[in-house]
DNA sequence: AAGTTACACAACCGCGGACCT
DNA sequence: CAGGTCCGCGGTTGTGTAACT
């Protein structure tokens, strides 16, 4: 029945690697691969460490082509966005970094990155207005102060859990299973996938079965909060940064109110092809709140829009935390 | 120079799902 | 199918060292 124990915990080592440990380790590997079965390893090398700690030293340290420290602006944004997509999935952001591992992003995140973010915060990081309210950047967002979450809602679009009613749609999964894909597979599903190639325009299914807002697609344009602006439209797009769109309420000819979804882009990626995907998550008890994801060349950013959002509720859950 | 604190990062722990018998 | 282990992941802890007092 089963397999055999793991290991003999009371004569394993424990603690930081010996050169000599990381040799030997290394030269078994290389000599005859992992083998699929880290448990038998450490005896086959003449190591006295459990399986666990070879495969770990393995992965995070010896294994070729890893790089330590120095993150460029690039990873920093890369992490950034896919925090803001799929929270503290550490080994799926890895996968979007080469050379990187999922604990040194991990690391990295909880010593350095985090609190630029939060440093960034200081400012005010959403404006608002009786029927127009900006996105916020999500990566930011999430960590902000508890007080200031239940504020913006974003706490229930962070995870990806959250978005588990959506997947089921249809749509296919990008090749690497990717968290971008992924939305974009639910946003395609319910014909809400933008690109390029695409009409700009567009009117999406109703989202809100309670008669709230009709979502539709316009060009790429208008506000920011990092004070820079999108000009042009299809692939001209001139910015000099991450540019943080949203969403903003429009009145119509009838006199009804409606999203409309402004769009981000990378910098330095003028003409380039980009796209977006979009998702609405909403149960039967609360309004609906609205993500973007997308960006150009690789890289993505993400949006949130929480249509509850006024000044009202905000002074006064403020007030309330206090 | 010694002690303390803060920081960075390596390593461990525990959990859940996959897999084996 | 049940009961057990393995594997991979994310959270947490431990350790070394730089910065500060």
């Amino acid at each position: 029945m089963g397999r055999a124990p793991c290991c003999d915990k009371a004569n394993v080592k424990k603690g930081p690697w010996s050169p000599e440990e990381d040799r030997k380790l290394k030269e078994y590997i290389h000599k005859n691969g992992t083998g699929g079965n880290w448990i038998a390893l450490p005896h086959k090398a003449g190591l006295k460490r459990c399986g666990k700690s070879c495969r770990l030293r393995w992965l995070n340290y010896l294994r070729p082509n890893i790089k330590h420290g120095d993150f460029s602006d690039d990873e920093d944004r890369i992490i950034c966005n896919l925090f803001a997509s799929i929270g503290s999935r550490w080994s799926i952001i890895a996968a979007q970094l080469p050379g990187r591992t999922d604990n040194d992003i991990k690391n990295y995140w909880n010593t350095k990155l985090k609190k630029k973010l939060m440093h960034g915060l200081q400012a005010p990081y959403y404006t608002t207005h009786n029927h127009h309210s900006t996105a916020v950047s999500a990566a930011a967002a999430a960590v902000t102060s508890p007080e200031a979450a239940p504020i913006m809602s974003l706490q229930h679009l962070s995870f990806p859990h959250d978005y588990s009613h959506l997947y089921s749609g249809g749509g296919s999964f990008g090749p690497n299973n990717s968290t971008t894909s992924l939305l974009s597979a639910a946003a395609s599903s319910r014909g809400l996938l933008l690109n390029g190639e695409q009409q700009v325009l567009r009117t999406s299914p109703r989202l809100d079965s309670r008669g709230g807002h009709d979502i539709y697609f316009d060009e790429p344009c208008a506000t920011t909060i990092s004070s820079s602006v999108v000009h042009g439209h299809g692939h001209g797009f001139g910015a000099e940064t991450i540019i943080f769109g949203g969403f903003q309420l429009q009145e119509d000819h009838h006199h009804k109110a409606e999203a409309l979804l402004l769009a981000s882009v990378a910098s330095n990626q003028m003409d380039e092809e980009y796209n977006f995907a979009a998702s609405c998550c909403y149960d039967e008890k609360a309004p609906p709140l609205l993500s973007l994801t997308g960006g150009a060349g690789g890289t993505s950013s993400s949006f949130f829009y929480d249509s509850t959002y006024s000044e009202e509720t905000a002074t006064a859950t403020r007030a309330g935390a206090q």
